[in-house]
DNA sequence: TACAGTTTTGCAATGATGTTGCAAATTTTA
DNA sequence: TAAAATTTGCAACATCATTGCAAAACTGTA
């Protein structure tokens, strides 16, 4: 598994370091999405805060995390499943955020719909976020 | 007009102050959603942030505004157009966040699909957010 | 495996963002 | 208009996020 890991990071031409193995692999063994907060918390105080920012970035930027937004200043991050290209994601998939126990839940399988715009907006792209109790806490 | 924001007050049981009248005007002039910091830029330094801060909570409990998540821990708020029951907002429409000029606006007529969820998801509440160009901006 | 060049990390300092308690001011009620 | 209730502003504090820079770690090459 951490071999894995050491190859995604080689794959997306990033050095290998410490930091983002461990932080990778707290996303491979997560439950859910996480945020800021929860990295630091679980990854073992050797990891300053400051590299917490910038490995997160630097993911999202390679693809290999995509954001998820929130409605309460608290957005989380979550493994992108099917490879994103530099820059440009495809990560259309819904977010399930259960009103319960507060995971949030990459639903991959189901793609956000496509709505049509009043005249005159172009979309680019659209994010979705459904909220209620997931299947575990039902 | 500044008599239409009085009465919105009264009619939700909220004593008339200066500071909400204030907020409420510029969300009524507002051309999209505000943050808590746009609302510091605008309101003449009269008001104080932490007056803002529970004005826009107080606002939100009564289903005056609603809150519209984004993926750069900003939350914004814009005014609900079809009266929300208190704690119980009906604001079921797609939000546009405009890539050119950062406003983000409400597209009250365009409503936010159903999906199917996976088996054991109940859902509740959903929320979509566009990101593209806007009318003007195309 | 060792070395030079590049990248990443940690620390410190700083700034922005939110929260809480409490006394003074304002608004409402009677 | 006076008493009661609500709201505001201030101060202090806690949290969250960003930046510059020197030290440490990593990479490719010999």
């Amino acid at each position: 598994m951490s071999e894995d890991v050491r190859d995604l990071l080689k794959k997306n031409h990033m050095s290998v370091t410490d930091s983002r193995l461990q932080i990778l692999e707290l996303f491979y063994h997560a439950p859910g999405a996480l945020a800021h907060a929860d990295i630091e918390k679980k990854a073992s105080d050797k990891i300053d805060r400051v590299t917490i920012y910038r490995t997160l970035q630097t993911f999202e930027e390679k693809g290999i995390i995509h954001t998820i937004p929130s409605a309460d200043n608290s957005v989380k991050y979550a493994l992108c499943k099917h490879e994103c290209a530099e820059g440009h994601h495809h990560d259309n998939h819904v977010h399930f955020v259960c009103d319960e126990c507060g995971k949030t839940i990459c639903l991959d399988d189901v793609l956000v719909p496509d709505v049509k715009l009043p005249k005159g907006f172009e979309p680019h792209q659209s994010n979705m976020v459904v909220n209620g109790l997931c299947n575990e806490c039902k």
